[in-house]
DNA sequence: GTCTATACTTGGATAGAC
DNA sequence: GTCTATCCAAGTATAGAC
């Protein structure tokens, strides 16, 4: 029925190239970020990745697979990156420096969009939810370490819980992620980094960092 | 083919009875809340309406144009009822206690649910953004202004600014809803209200309100 | 205004040829 | 491993009877 039997590219099965599977994790992210959840069919995220439909059941079993497979690769490539960007930081100055940088870099990069997505599938898709929040999971825990490193030396650290400035921190990349992503306007975001930047160093002068020289307190 | 014929009440048309329009746009919400964006389709919504999946259309054109109605019609009430809380607050530490209480009442009533779930289904369907990026604007306005209840008075006042404050709570109310919602587990955004309510307390310790008698704007 | 019936589309998933 | 072909379910939307 469709116009075959002409010397097209079309429909000649690729041997094994490399790996298929590798490539069609590649189109789901671009495929989340770029249609959402709601758009990432199988059909679409195929297309995306060059191949047919149904290799996406042969090799993930459902396409709820493959997005999770997805959002393992983005996490991963993404906590490497970060941990590097946070070991570098030493107080709550640099901290928030380093902070508005990663959120600059994802915004591009688009994994807070792949895990946004995630999130926001999880009401409609039973038993996503409970995937997605285990993936979130070694996140706290470095949103917790890089609150840690942030106190560090300073009075603040034995006045605020780090578990729950970790929830907050997390709770507001995403929920800036999602404001952001809803009409494409980045300028709100960079407003808020930089007041925080600002209130950092303010908040550096009235609790001075204790583990240096003598930066005794002023009672 | 169905089985008719007898005096079923099933398939008789209920006569204009009050307002299927109005019984729409509720179990659009309630669908919403429970079913999420992709599960709130017409006719997951009139099965909950209790009435036939062409009214959607006949009445609101399109499902989209529906949810909109219901976001609309939850966002009035939730404004007019948060105006209030809001009015009765003065000071840093009370705001936070009403911000906790308005946090656990709306988690209840569900009203973020349906936010949320809007601003995640605006990432497959198109033109929907900016809808919703619109309907969201009231709530920016709303957060400014408690801010600026919250910090009349004190030193902080001309430290922060307000507009940054605002959009930093609302990214972050919306991104403990989307959490929360993920898991099921309220206890980290209880625990993060809390450990707000204390952190405030100090500030007022720290920054004492200048002057404050309760009744017109203290100059 | 409300219902039934239906046309049309898209998507998940499987069978079987190559 | 990859593709074609196909089945089936679900959704949007419209036409027309009541």
């Amino acid at each position: 029925m469709a116009k075959q039997g002409v010397t097209t590219r079309v429909g000649q099965p690729r041997p094994n190239t490399a790996g298929t599977r590798a490539e069609l994790v590649e189109a789901a992210i671009t495929t989340l970020q770029t249609e959402g959840f709601g758009g990432s069919s199988a059909r679409a995220i195929a297309r995306t990745a060059g191949c047919n439909q149904a290799l996406v059941f042969y090799h993930f079993g459902s396409v709820a697979n493959l997005l999770l497979a997805a959002l393992d690769a983005t996490s991963e490539r993404r906590m490497v990156r970060y941990g590097e960007a946070v070991d570098a930081a030493d107080g709550l100055g640099p901290m928030v420096e380093v902070a508005a940088r990663i959120y600059r870099e994802d915004l591009d990069a688009g994994h807070m969009s792949v895990l946004a997505e995630m999130i926001a599938g999880s009401s409609s898709t039973p038993g996503l939810g409970a995937e997605v929040s285990a993936r979130l999971e070694p996140w706290f825990g470095f949103a917790e370490d890089a609150t840690l490193r942030a106190l560090r030396g300073s009075p603040l650290a034995d006045l605020v819980p780090t578990r729950d400035v970790a929830f907050a921190v997390v709770a507001l990349y995403l929920g800036i992620e999602f404001l952001a992503h809803l009409d494409g306007d980045r300028s709100q975001a960079e407003s808020l980094f930089s007041t925080a930047k600002r209130l950092s160093d303010l908040m550096g002068l009235v609790f001075p960092v204790a583990a240096h020289d003598g930066g005794d307190d002023p009672r």
